[in-house]
DNA sequence: GTCTATAGTCGGATAGAC
DNA sequence: GTCTATCCGACTATAGAC
């Protein structure tokens, strides 16, 4: 019974996590609904930071080596891989989270998605701490395939990307839901996902705009 | 003095909501940095929910006919128009609220933002129960842009927009301040808005791919 | 309308017995 | 490792004097 309260733990909290947030989700629910004793948290994982933290290097450890050797795939096999390869290559280790856990792979972006919204410092300083490099060679690639592009409108568009995945997973249900009434769709994550990559390269791609866009939409509405 | 305690809480209010999200701000935050009585918040507005509606009505009531206006100009000059004039004509109304208040704009869409990301079930109620039909005829101006979409596919396009730009007005802060320290930009909701256009529309304009995606994907990792 | 004072609730964290 | 019991802080909301 000893390493059983720690994961049963972690399983409990970072489904809690998901569905509300971390700041919305307290010790107590977690400790309830995980049917172990309130002051195990504080025992196993010294404090409420740091359990959310422990629930997403669980992720984080599987995820981040297996983006990695995709990219050594990639670049392997393309000599200048394209924006939509780049992508491509993270979708598999995305979706190898459903084998680490039922619905992995959504609970584990969703997580994500709140460490961003609830921007508590200490969860990017443990990312970025943790797994750094990878994120920079992810960028890097990036950058390399859209030489033209400044890196600060690398960072931008990526960060968009990110948020476009991270809201549609967190809406996903409802979004498949809707499909299934309004056009009688029967779609899954990975169906989301092969609709979401499109629109992400495209966005991430697109060439800088020639014109002053604001002078643009001025001279349009005036 | 009857009138000034109750837009100096909504004044309050919302630029601490907007900062720090909704349930992270407490009345006692709100009514001390207004310098009024605590329990003035319940007298004038019954609730913390209720305050919270009544912040984002001053900006909707002013926002939606301003973009219904926009929209009527819009199929007036133009007679088929394109995805990006619809998000453009979307932006005037939006910045429009700097006039209504110092940082209307900024204020506003991450009120929105926040909406979304704490997803407490009232706010997107009263949003879509008094605001429903001009979201509905931005939807249908879409479609009609892209008639070589299955409405399903508009759909999500839709959505996967909305994350974007949700998504990154909710981590405005966490963007703009990484931003900051990495790239020495100071960017303000204009410019995030300006950088986020144009990947939504290209995102939402990008024509359907012509192989099955997954399968590409499949073979390229395999 | 505005204030003080406080009731009532819930949160994270800990001490100490077992 | 696990439990009970509790501290202490922060919050929403309200009652009642002025």
């Amino acid at each position: 019974m000893a390493v059983k309260t720690k994961t049963q733990i972690l399983n409990t909290a970072e489904a809690l996590f998901a569905q509300q947030g971390f700041s919305n989700t307290s010790l107590r629910t977690i400790t309830t609904c995980a049917d172990v004793n309130l002051a195990s948290v504080n025992y196993h994982f010294g404090s409420k930071k740091l359990l959310i933290q422990a629930v997403l290097q669980r992720y984080l450890d599987v995820l981040m080596p297996k983006v990695n050797q995709q990219l050594d795939h990639l670049v392997e096999s393309v000599a200048e891989p394209e924006v939509p390869h780049i992508f491509e290559a993270m979708v598999e280790p995305l979706l190898s989270l459903n084998n680490l856990r039922p619905n992995g792979t959504s609970t584990f972006v969703l997580l994500l998605g709140r460490g961003y919204s609830e921007s508590q410092g200490h969860l990017r300083r443990f990312i970025t701490e943790h797994y750094g490099p990878v994120l920079m060679r992810v960028v890097a690639m990036v950058h390399q395939a859209l030489p033209e592009l400044a890196p600060s409108e690398v960072f931008w568009r990526l960060h968009f990307a990110i948020g476009t995945f991270v809201f549609s997973m967190a809406s996903s249900s409802a979004l498949t839901e809707i499909a299934a009434a309004d056009y009688d769709q029967d779609v899954d994550i990975k169906g989301v996902i092969g609709r979401i990559l499109p629109f992400i390269s495209a966005g991430v791609a697109t060439p800088l705009q020639t014109g002053n866009w604001s002078l643009d939409l001025k001279r349009d509405i005036a």
